[in-house]
DNA sequence: CGGAATCCAGGCAGATACTG
DNA sequence: CAGTATCTGCCTGGATTCCG
């Protein structure tokens, strides 16, 4: 298995004097675990595309593009041993196999658009806060410059 | 600079004859760049640790179980520079750096929380899933094993 | 068509050492 | 204390090949 069990429940916070975050304290990092797989490089967009509808391996690879049929067939094995798609396999000569989301994607799908909608409301203002830092970093490096 | 602006926007839906998925298409990506920023190993940690108070630099790096100088140093100024998280540098010796959340990424903590709390209420169907397909996998290697 | 297995490069992150 | 710089190892993910 390639990634499968994550070995380090490694980035779980320390309660030290900071008593509470407690989603990431009490789960054993169950939580960060779950955020990572669904925050992954392509996972939300499988997620996006199986909420419209249901699709085959290959309408999926050609729907994204970029993502090799290695990466495809990762992300859909994980997807659908958390139970968030559902592989249907018919058995017909050429094999057809459909994935769809089950009702469980669907709820993450509908929590996963907020934050969607949180980053295109706020792109401009990142873009601006990224334009300005970057400005002010060129200024001091001219400053540097001149010593 | 690491990694800085990265150079592809790969992955980006492909319109096709799946005409929507608004925010992928149109933005050239920006969303998924945002996203996969917010969404990495520490932002998420920092995020939440800084919406409780403000800290200091070797506060973050105690409070964080496992994160390097490095990493901390590297994520905390790509907050910084998207305009998520405020340093203030006081011109003490020895020095004092203090971090915290700017209104916009107050805003963003607030949205992540949904998706927490998602995690949160989903974790024991996940891990049934999870635990329900090995059960199955397992049995199939079973199976091949007989031939 | 829908994958699994193998091989391999490039980038990401850890350790260490050094600065102001 | 609060970082930066360098070096290196490892893992992720791409390309290719093969199978049912």
């Amino acid at each position: 298995m390639e990634e499968g069990t994550s070995k380090s429940p490694g980035y779980c916070l320390d309660t030290e004097d900071y008593d509470v975050l407690q989603w990431d304290v009490r789960e054993g990092c169950e939580v960060r675990q779950i955020l990572d797989r669904i925050a992954d490089k392509w996972s939300l967009l499988v997620i996006a595309l199986l909420d419209r509808r249901t699709l085959r391996f290959t309408e999926l690879r050609r729907a994204i593009d970029g993502i090799s049929q290695r990466m495809l067939s990762v992300t859909l094995r994980q997807l659908e041993r958390d139970g968030l798609v559902l592989r249907t396999v018919h058995p017909v000569v050429p094999p057809r196999v459909d994935y769809a989301l089950t009702p469980l994607g669907s709820t993450l799908h509908a929590t996963i658009q907020a934050l969607v909608d949180w980053t295109e409301g706020s792109q401009h203002e990142i873009a601006a806060a990224r334009a300005e830092y970057d400005r002010r970093r060129a200024e001091e490096a001219v400053l540097d410059e001149a010593n």
